[in-house]
DNA sequence: GCCAATCTGTTGGGTAAACAACATATCTCA
DNA sequence: TGAGATATGTTGTTTACCCAACAGATTGGC
């Protein structure tokens, strides 16, 4: 695709200032990470830091960004189709990324992740949707693709407020008629009772 | 003392072909291993591995040479003294890293490995011997030195062949009374009775 | 034997990162 | 309030590393 081989340099750096700041994130809070801790941890300059981040909420976007994607089925991108089983893929990818969240410590930053989560969802659904509806007009797939972002989104926040009693797959399910028939709910696929 | 600051793209390169190479020692003979692989592994260009090392066998030696030291109580040779616990804690160290070779695989490098271990029991002693004779003169230190470095490695050697039943500790110490009073064996503080 | 493939060690030109130095915030505490 | 300390961004120069390309040595199969 668009890869045009990266000077390992840049690679190797990084990561470091990733793994850096991955790192610190478990012992202080962010508000306490200067870009001067970043780059001692990491062990480049800090001049270097600025040639790769605008500042340090650029890298924590990116941090959480790179975060979010690892956690997401690799193996049901790959496919490049939209169905149910990729809706439950992708929803349980946010509720982990959620839960893995609140272990280290972003206190404050809440809407930040929100907005990342959400950037990332649509990316991914509209690659997905563009795929399987190649021949619609493009802003009827880009409104569509903003649609699902938010309402998985919303679906995760709902989750985390009132059901983590229930399994995100189970909790998700429900939402599967309205995404595949819109508010007919007449989709009788899958196992939408469960 | 004589560190005059290195640029830490220099400490981050050696240190990332280092670990490669002790991370492909444990899962290929040395012979096996080539400089396309230890550079891959360590994400650094070919040609970066002349910069800093001869050869493979250079590497080696150095690798082998800093994973001694770290077997090293820097506490007992912080002190700069040269006394009963200098010894039993150098013996130690010696054999606790031919027992970390051991499980690594160097076969074939024998030879290489006892010449790197004399070559660094030589500096420990003669900086310890030369700290505790100022006065002496400088030949008579380094004879001693050699006699030190080759006799504790011959101890070592003895004690893997036919001791390996006796702790480190209690072999050595049946060697204290020459090291401290010569062929006079008239040596008799600690317990080297044990 | 011989050829193809792989490994070794070296070179010159280009690029990322180090470094020091600077101006400009932001903090902190007397 | 204001002065000293610390953090943020930016810049120009120097240096370490990347890369491609090379010749010669080793290896492995037919």
């Amino acid at each position: 695709m668009t890869q045009e081989k990266i000077d390992p340099r840049v690679l190797r750096t990084r990561k470091s200032i990733m793994d850096a700041f991955i790192e610190l994130s478990t012992k202080k809070e962010f508000k306490d990470i200067t870009v001067k801790d970043i780059t001692t941890e990491a062990m480049v300059n800090r001049a270097t830091f600025y040639a790769h981040f605008e500042d340090i909420y650029d890298l924590l976007e990116k941090v959480l960004s790179e975060v979010f994607l690892i956690n997401l089925d690799h193996r049901i991108l790959a496919e490049n189709t939209f169905n149910e089983e990729t809706v439950v893929s992708i929803f349980t990818a946010i509720t982990n990324f959620q839960r893995s969240l609140s272990s280290r410590c972003h206190r404050g930053y809440e809407d930040t992740i929100a907005r990342i989560i959400r950037d990332q969802l649509d990316v991914i659904f509209n690659k997905l949707l563009a795929a399987k509806h190649a021949e619609k007009d493009d802003d009827i797939v880009k409104r569509t693709t903003t649609m699902l972002s938010w309402g998985i989104y919303g679906a995760s926040v709902e989750w985390r407020k009132n059901s983590m009693h229930l399994s995100p797959e189970v909790f998700i399910k429900k939402a599967i008629p309205f995404i595949f028939t819109g508010v007919e709910l007449s989709y009788v696929g899958g196992d939408g009772d469960v």
